[in-house]
DNA sequence: CGTACTTCGTTGAACGCTCAATTTTCTCGG
DNA sequence: CCGAGAAAATTGAGCGTTCAACGAAGTACG
């Protein structure tokens, strides 16, 4: 072990470790509400908020993907679970052979309208509801600086048009 | 929808998509890296580490789920995997019949340490290299505050001794 | 002592995610 | 037009997590 890592100073070892606690209580408190009171876990309760934020309530498989953080595969598992639920439908893209459209039905709309308020609820309690406006601001620049390299990681393409039109106004 | 909810306001939406985006993709580049080069996910990664920083590197199972923050289940699922392995051993507790003890084996040891630098130049790269020392103490904070909530969760108690003991120098 | 209750840990089924193919369609250079 | 390569989406196997149920061992109280 005669190594040149750097390995994180005291101060950044105990962010990490309560970054890493938070993190895994917050999201298994958001999965354990919506998968309770809605049925359904907090990654697919995202992929519902996106579609109702878009024009026409609809995106083609792979800027969904790209606006929810997912792979490929993940999203069409999960929207083949959701079509399933009757909360989204499924058909081909008229501009591109290759290309899905995922459309969010209006029971899927009724389920996210439904699910929305216990969410935020969760989220406000166990976050917001703790944080000053100060630190809501700081929170946001920390998470953006990470993202300037996270977002670039392999797999990771930002979408030029979608992406920005939806995100500046979705709820989570 | 006459609701009484409290929606996120703007800056509030900002920073949860934020998190949210950076949660997503920080995880994922973490379990992509451990997966990859040390064939185990953060959440084995994070039990083994906990367990090398003990006395004794032994734990109760019970202990070890609060101090990673998983559930009892999650935890003899993945101990059963790790032992399989060889990366950690299981024998009955002597004082408690109820109890088991979970040890890291020297093969654990040896893993462990083999996966900590690239797992820290991970955290580093996608993380703290991009903050400065105050935006570290910043998340601390931040991280602190969400928890006083989330720690009292059903299913959470914290640990008096063993805990502190461990996250005051564990390195994630 | 014995009954009720709690704690500890495990188990199996169901489910979501990852990874590595595979298919279909589009794009581009010749 | 044709072939090579990229992009979009899907599929199935394998793995990790959740959830509910269970057995075994400790505790409290009559």
């Amino acid at each position: 072990m005669d190594d040149d890592t750097r390995w994180l100073n005291p101060d950044e070892r105990g962010a990490w470790l309560s970054f890493v606690a938070m993190v895994s209580l917050l999201e298994a408190a958001l999965d354990r509400q919506l998968q309770r009171d809605a049925g359904m876990p907090h990654a697919y309760y995202r992929i519902l908020a996106m579609l109702s934020e878009v024009p026409g309530r609809t995106l083609r498989m792979s800027d969904l993907a790209s606006i929810t953080h997912s792979s490929q595969s993940r999203l069409s598992h999960a929207v083949a679970r959701l079509e399933r639920n009757g909360w989204v439908r499924r058909r081909p893209c008229p501009d591109d052979g290759r290309s899905t459209l995922a459309e969010l039905t209006s029971a899927g709309y009724a389920a996210l309208a439904a699910a929305a308020p216990g969410h935020v609820h969760c989220v406000r309690e166990n976050l917001f509801d703790r944080l000053t406006p100060e630190q809501v601001g700081q929170l946001r620049d920390i998470c953006q600086a990470a993202l300037s390299r996270l977002a670039a990681e392999p797999g990771v393409i930002p979408i030029p048009g979608a992406c920005k039109a939806v995100t500046d106004t979705a709820m989570g």
